[in-house]
DNA sequence: CAAATAGTGTCTCTAAGACAATATCAC
DNA sequence: GTGATATTGTCTTAGAGACACTATTTG
């Protein structure tokens, strides 16, 4: 008689090769600068995490944290996992990009990607401290589409500039991959890997949810507004946005004084 | 001198325990039925192609067709070849619905699936003939939530009728993942796979692009709609309809005579 | 003619964009 | 007061939904 059991009891995976399996994850923050003048409000950057690469292959270079999937953990928990070892902070969300899977993809054999976007709040990156080692660092983004539907993807830290080309290749369903034209000296695959997480995140933004995830729990109407323009590169008038926001937020009591103009009233998401 | 050449020739990958890694398929079909009275148009259904295991474990359950991802090929390359190896067809489309990576999801030890949802046209069906074999068939698919928040997923198939039934649950950036409390004999976690990958079929298919996946090159704006409505699970008005998609469609001068009605012109994918 | 689908025109309602106007603070 | 942001109100326009109406065919 051959159960189920008897069948799982002596059971072995075959002998075939497996591939190792990492998660990449793009972690986005927003930071915003000091102001220029006392009573002009502060600007707002997105920010990308990148690691600079200790060892070979690509040593020296900057890549997206990651690691290796363990036994015993889900692909998400690898994420988290990795983030929280690069930043001492975990995400307030994750995000599936996509699998890179590319048999070339790591001169270092067959590795496959499961690659994640994530959003960290500027609060919790203050608290630890943005980490001045040089090999973790927080790069600003910019992310656009030239006349030649090319797209650059440009990430800068102090004098490291970073320059990627890449193109997009439709698939269906609406989908898109990018293939890396120019690299920009980023590591492995992972120009790529940005520019589909740098999409993602955009079309989440496009509901207000995701935008929350970027602010602590109470915020200005237009803290909100300048995070959406920031990850959506586009900007939308005032009075527009208020109203296009107005179900997603509720209002409190409290407000932001002494910034030299009409003070704001503080929100907190609606739930 | 430490090169990166000198480093990868002497590099192997660790002896650490690796997963094997699968890709499955939800491929989807829209099947027109029969016409009941000879002037009335042809109604659809959404299809699910299931195949029925013939070995350990779940034996005799069906299941989504999957495999192992080999050497040396994409796991989209897998993903289609699997889908191949089934119906002899090659599907239109394939979209990613996530990565299944619960260390417990597959009694035969650690395996990860990443999963996809795939469309094939009805035409190309019905050109290597509708499969009579016992072990794999087209499922007419059902998927709803009821008033307790339950999402109810119904496969059948002549007198074979699986009834699962799962709970959302929201993760952030809007997304969410389904949690089996009842896998209605499905192998594995299929049931939660089938669920992710309608939700994503569905959310597609908002922008027509998707729908055409499931026509032949010619077709009638009623029969657009007709699978619009069967995927979505909604109706809309036809003249509202015709606006909507107008942007989308070229007309042909070509219509479709002998049905008992006024011919209907046929249009095409507008590029 | 009857029954069915194909196709058009138009009204309403909502939401987004543009823009003008007012409110309130720190200096 | 000046210069900045905060906030409200209103006009216009685009698109979705509802619905009435006409057109065309086959048995």
């Amino acid at each position: 008689m051959d159960t189920e059991k008897d069948f799982l009891s002596s059971y072995k995976l075959s002998d075939y090769e497996r591939p190792s399996v990492t998660a990449d994850v793009a972690a986005f923050m927003i930071s915003s600068e000091d102001k220029t003048d006392y009573r002009r409000n502060k600007e707002n950057k997105l920010r990308l995490l990148l690691v600079k690469r200790g060892g070979h292959p690509f040593k020296g270079m900057w890549a997206l944290p990651g690691g290796f999937l363990q036994k015993g953990e889900t692909i998400e928990q690898c994420a988290l996992r990795e983030i929280k070892e690069e930043t001492d902070v975990l995400p307030v969300s994750l995000m599936p990009v996509g699998v890179f899977s590319a048999p070339d993809r790591d001169p270092r054999g067959w590795i496959i990607s499961s690659a994640y976007a994530s959003v960290i709040s500027e609060e919790s990156v203050r608290q630890v401290g943005m980490d001045d080692a040089d090999d973790a660092q927080w790069f600003i983004v910019s992310f656009d589409r030239n006349e030649r539907d090319e797209y650059l993807l440009s990430l800068s830290y102090g004098d490291t500039v970073l320059n990627a080309v890449l193109t997009e290749e439709k698939t269906q369903f609406g989908r898109s991959e990018f293939r890396i034209l120019d690299s920009g000296s980023l590591a492995f695959d992972h120009a790529a890997i940005i520019a589909a997480a740098l999409t993602s995140l955009r079309h989440a933004a496009k509901s207000f949810d995701t935008i929350f995830d970027f602010l602590p729990e109470k915020f200005t109407l237009t803290a909100f507004q300048k995070v959406q323009e920031t990850i959506m590169n586009v900007s939308v008038l005032p009075a527009n946005f208020r109203r296009m926001v107005s179900g997603y937020v509720t209002e409190t009591d409290e407000f932001v004084r002494g910034e030299g103009h009409r003070p704001a009233r503080l929100y907190r998401r609606k739930e």
